[in-house]
Order: C-alpha cells, then sequence, then structure tokens
DNA sequence: CGATGGAATATGTCTAGACATAATAGCGAT
DNA sequence: ATCGCTATTATGTCTAGACATATTCCATCG
C-alpha cells in the first residue's frame, strides 16, 4: 500500500480508538515526517486526506486537530422508476389514467405558477404487478412542448427528463396510509404502509412541475450515501 | 485563489456546461502543465479534486475521462431526532429500555464485526408523545468506550456522534407496517404506516454501529435539496 | 489469423527543497 | 495594562525532477 495511505490509516485508527479526542493535537508534520521517513508532501497527502474527509482541521500555525464531528447529510439516489425496474430484471409498463390541462389558481401549495398546468397521473408497473402511483403537475408556461404530449405511452418523469433541464430539486420523503384514491389505484387496503415521494423541480427560480409518487412500502429502498461534500 | 483550485473549477466548468459529454477525454497532465505552465503535482492536485467529486476517472495510460453523471441524486439531511425536536419547540426525552452485551456472532447482516456488540433499545419523546422507537448496535471493538456506558440519560447517537466519528454511512429508507415490538413501543396499530430508517456507520471501512429507527409516519418528513455542482 | 511480448504512454507515488501566508507569542512602547 | 509590531512557527502551495505501475498499441512470431 502506499505509504501515504498507511500514515492516513495510521491517524484515523488513533482517532477512531478514541485515543485522540476532538480537539488533540494531531503531530506536526516535520514529526511525521521523522517518524515515516518520507518527504513533507507525502505528510501532507496523508493529513489532506483527512481533511477531505472531516476527521481533522488544519490551521496554519496552529497545526492539525482532531475535528469535533460533524452533524451527518448523505447524497440520497432519487431513482429513475423505469430504470429502477428495468434494473431489476423485470418488465416496465407505464399506464396513463388522466391527462388535462387545469385552469391557473388550482394547484396553490403544489406548483406556484400563474399559468395553466397539465396535470397527469397513471400507474408504473413492474412485470405485471403496479409498483408505483404517480401524480404529476406540469407548468405549461415553463415547459410548453408537453402541451403537445398526451403521456399516454411515456411517463412525464421521463418526458420532462428529456425536455426539461432543471436546476434545483427539493425532495420530501414520508410514511402514509394512502388515501382512498391512491389505495384503490395501487390495489391496497388502507393499512398497508406506503412510501410518499414528494418532488418540486425549478430552472432557475421558475417552479417547473410537482410529483407526488406513492410506492406500496415493501417494493422500494431509498438509499442514501453519505458523502464528504460540503459538511 | 491557488492555481490548483483555478484548474479544477476551470475543468469544472468545462463539464458542468455540457461542452465535454460523460467519456469526454480531458487534457493529458503535460497538456494541463503547458497551458498553466505550472508542475505535473499541481495538475495532479487539481484533476484529483476533480475525482474526489466524482467528475472524473483517471486510467493509467488511458487518461483521465469525464465521468458518467450520477443519476439524480440530491443531499440528505439526516435529522438529529434530539434538534429536530426541540427546533419544533418540544421537550424532548430519551428512555432507553434495553441495553445488553450481545455474543460475539449473533448480529449478521446487520453489523459485520466478530466482537463484542452492544444492544440498545429505546424510545424518544416529543413532549409526552413518543416520537420514535430505535434498536442500535454497536461495535465495541471499534467504539470500546461505549461498553462504559448505560445509555439511560442519552440516546446511543448522541454519545456516538460525541465520541465516534465516522467517514462513510449507508441509509435506508422505506414505509413498513410496525412488527408488534415497535407497535407495542410506539402504541399504534400494525396498520399505521411507518418510516423505517436504518443507517450502517462505518470509519475507514471498519463497521461501527447499525441503527433502526421507526417513526409513524405522520411525525416526520425526510427533506432533500439537489446541490449543483462545484457549489 | 491469433497470440504474445515488448515499447510507449499516462497516471501513481515520492523526494528535497523553495517561498508564501496566516496565526500566535512575546516584546516593547505608550 | 493595552496596543501594536515583529519574529517564529506550522501549514499552503509549488517546482523539477525521479522511479513505479498499469494499460494500451503494435509488431513480431508461430
Amino acid at each position: 500500500m502506499a505509504l501515504h495511505r498507511r500514515i492516513t490509516a495510521d491517524l484515523a485508527r488513533e482517532i477512531a480508538s478514541g485515543a485522540w479526542p476532538p480537539g488533540h493535537r494531531v503531530p506536526i508534520e516535520h514529526e511525521l515526517m521523522a517518524r515515516y521517513g518520507c518527504a513533507r508532501a507525502t505528510v501532507g497527502k496523508a493529513v489532506g486526506a483527512l481533511v477531505v474527509q472531516g476527521l481533522v482541521e488544519r490551521r496554519r500555525k496552529a497545526g492539525t486537530f482532531v475535528a469535533a464531528p460533524h452533524v451527518s447529510s448523505a447524497v440520497l439516489q432519487i431513482p429513475d422508476i423505469r430504470a429502477e425496474i428495468e434494473a431489476r430484471g423485470q418488465a416496465y409498463r407505464w399506464m396513463r389514467t388522466v391527462c388535462r390541462t387545469l385552469r391557473p389558481g388550482t394547484v396553490e401549495g403544489r406548483l406556484a405558477t400563474n399559468g395553466p398546468v397539465l396535470e397527469v397521473k397513471g400507474l408504473h408497473f413492474a412485470a405485471a404487478k403496479v409498483f408505483a402511483y404517480e401524480e404529476r403537475l406540469i407548468s405549461l408556461a415553463e415547459a410548453p412542448l408537453a402541451a403537445d404530449e398526451d403521456f399516454a405511452r411515456e411517463a412525464p418523469g421521463a418526458w420532462l427528463l428529456a425536455h426539461a433541464p432543471w436546476t434545483e430539486a427539493r425532495h420530501e420523503i414520508s410514511a402514509i396510509n394512502p388515501d382512498p384514491d391512491a389505495a384503490a389505484a395501487l390495489g391496497l387496503l388502507s393499512s398497508h404502509a406506503c412510501l410518499s415521494l414528494k418532488r418540486w423541480t425549478w430552472l432557475q427560480g421558475a417552479a417547473i412541475t410537482y410529483a407526488r409518487q406513492i410506492f406500496p412500502g415493501e417494493l422500494i429502498d431509498l438509499t442514501a450515501k453519505f458523502t464528504p461534500i460540503g459538511h
């Protein structure tokens, strides 16, 4: 193994074991140079890796110190339903049930727009089984091309991904007992725990689309992995 | 700004703008050396930062290439339960129900360790109401100080946050109907939709802790925001 | 035609320095 | 005692090389 990795691992072990609590001073670079018999750049690379991982903080003149543990944030993978299903080796199918234009002002709290809105509802199937129920609103002012689509064969999510770029998104995840509409569509009892995923997307501050997807709880797991970016 | 940061930013801009699509070859290090008039180590540091961010991949002899875009992903805030509750202006309370040491080999599939494991179960209260049920396993080999704790007054999550750093974590979010144990603890019927959050954390590849938290569905929303590349 | 062994190439790691910069500690003057 | 200057110190950045290693390309051999 590369020397700089060994140094990183050695230091991390001291921190992990609790031998070096938060605030403890890590040996200065020249001492590590002497200990490992290497150049300063090598020590610097090793300690730099700990900085990226958020384990230590470095301050000029002061030295390098074990960092206080940070609150956790993680990168959540938001699944593309079609890709998710096909990755499992199952056949994917989309069935649209509703597609109509709503008058302005009827979508408060879901899509912030004064213009016309397209409402699409439908079901995602994995093999012969219902995988998700989806309700979607699309701002026709922001995505005018959507007015020419009937979304009978392609799900609005896939279409938007290819035709409507976005710069910001917000997701809200919760567990719900499905409302009567959703329960009927999914063929479930309302006692069946479902995962609700709401998504809002914006392009440069203008609301594009709102989506609410409901999955039978046992059919989906959202997984999130820690990433050192942005602690 | 440091030169290596400028190089990183320049390259990231090409990728973010779409000028360099996935698979596009990034100029080789010697060309970047010539372009910026710097040493190879400086170019290497700049490109290394892009690797950490997942924007490029490097292969010896082959070169450096723009990475395939990750599927839609977002930064998820994993809540600290106590902070979450107190932010709502409610009183927080932790009640431990179980705290015992398990023999090695009894936690398969949850915590990858051969050493002793501490098992803690308990409830988080918001005001007088149960907010979450928690089951936790802690590897005593990795966090030996936990053996001296009884977690009667402090939740293990809070204690670990202050004493056991981690570098990797995985979260699994799903909707479930609570099993009888959890339903009884939460005072709910098993028909009540609950959000299940499982978390595994590692430090440098060694498993530290596993936690399973169950929330009544209506009490919690996880929210995630998209973060564009390049901050 | 296919297999194989080099040669070429790009990155991976490392050295032994250099100067820059930020923060601190101590000193002296007020 | 306090302010401000300076010397010291530890990290930040960078250079101009070196050898190592993985991979690809290509020419040669069977």
